[in-house]
DNA sequence: TTACTGTAGTTGTCTATACAACTTCTGTCA
DNA sequence: TGACAGAAGTTGTATAGACAACTACAGTAA
């Protein structure tokens, strides 16, 4: 029913998606020409066009000019890891969000941290350092940097209502990021702020937000493993 | 240069991508119509609509028929995070992959796993345990169980060669996945089989893998967390 | 055999037009 | 005032055609 109404080029991506799917074509495998799937369809070439074209953003087929159109290798799967402000996330459960500010301060950065943000030694950072909880209890620990040239009013926030994540959304458009994920044990700082144990596991996430052509953010974010998990789908 | 030979649809993706990366355009700002761009390009409708529909595909912008298109709100920051197959990623770094095969064998499923994969209580499945080795390193620790049904020539795989992963990618056409990531403190069994220390965090993929409407694999994946972390990017 | 050339087939881009579906606002009528 | 109708503007989809750019292959010439 849902798809007799669904538009043209939306059957078209199932069909290929279903062949693929059921192990009709494989890796390797052409898919039908677009001028064989327009006779096939009974649709013009552009409606074919903007199917395949989109599955081949979709990452599930391969297209080369002038060869034609192959089903993709699946050697590596991606998903989307979304990357969400902490409060809408906690806020979106239907629990409570809230935020104990530790450090706010202005700093000159030492060598290690001007080099990582593309300052120089000597230069003002931003820093501060947040607990943010959930239903009272701890469940991340926000140590960051941020450059007063991409976010000169971010001190001026109230981190008891504003997250640093969404400051920066709304004041440095965002134009790059990077991020690595690891796992270690906490330090006793952290331990005793996110008050758990000292031998208990954590996720630590650092990333480093840039904002028209220099850093703006330098963000180590620490989540007791215990109770925080990232999670993702990955839907061919 | 570059830029002049572009294809139009590109130019107008950049266009409106510097509008926003420079902040003239903010979140929740109305981008010009498709009819006033294409004024301001003198091209036609189908071009700019391209160049549009495909900003809204990469969520910088959010597009409402009958009433406009609006620079996105940037709350969440998605990226790709790529899962590859251990032995590709290894030897892409020029290092030696080499896996230790540790169990090998068919058994009836108890109910909580049958659960997990959608089978009854009982029903045989194959289970593997490897230790994957990057130039003699442990770097990851993978409990695998798989469908028969999925990939039934599964168990006749030289592991010392051809990695779970890549027989499952080849046998059976992924149609779905998922995953959580998380930090844990590794079992006894783990921290010796991986030579690490019991108060040593560990990173935790759990993956499940769905074939044609059957769940395929369920696999339980420990890395070291000084040996291994995620990494990711995002551009905007 | 080897190197080159041409041709058929394929995808990439773009146009001008058409109608459908939806939103927003304005003006009219009760 | 309030409800409704309509018009203008917007995006969504689809067409038929055109030319460019590229690939793969077959045939030809040296």
């Amino acid at each position: 029913m849902s798809s007799a109404s669904a538009p043209v080029y939306e059957q078209v991506k199932t069909f290929v998606r279903t062949q693929i799917g059921l192990g009709v074509w494989v890796s390797g495998d052409p898919v039908p020409s677009e001028s064989a799937l327009m006779h096939q369809f009974g649709v013009s070439r552009m409606t074919i066009n903007r199917a395949l074209r989109e599955l081949m953003a979709e990452g599930l087929v391969r297209r080369v000019q002038g060869s034609g159109t192959f089903v993709a290798e699946l050697h590596q799967v991606s998903s989307q890891l979304t990357i969400r402000d902490v409060q809408e996330e906690v806020t979106e459960r239907g629990h409570l969000h809230a935020t104990r500010v530790i450090t706010v301060e202005t700093l000159r950065a030492p060598q290690a941290l001007a080099q990582r943000m593309g300052l120089r030694t000597g230069q003002s950072v931003f820093h501060t350092v947040l607990i943010h909880l959930e239903n009272g209890v701890p469940i991340q620990y926000e140590d960051r940097y941020v450059n007063p040239l991409a976010a000169p009013d971010y001190l001026k926030t109230d981190f008891s209502q504003t997250t640093p994540t969404r400051h920066l959304l709304d004041h440095a458009p965002l134009t790059q990021a990077s991020y690595s994920i690891e796992a270690t044990l906490p330090s006793a700082e952290e331990a005793k702020l996110l008050g758990i144990r000292k031998h208990e596991a954590c996720l630590v996430m650092v990333r480093r937000t840039v904002s028209a052509s220099h850093v703006a953010s330098l963000a180590r974010l620490v989540y007791p493993g215990t109770r925080y998990s990232f999670k993702g789908e990955f839907q061919a």
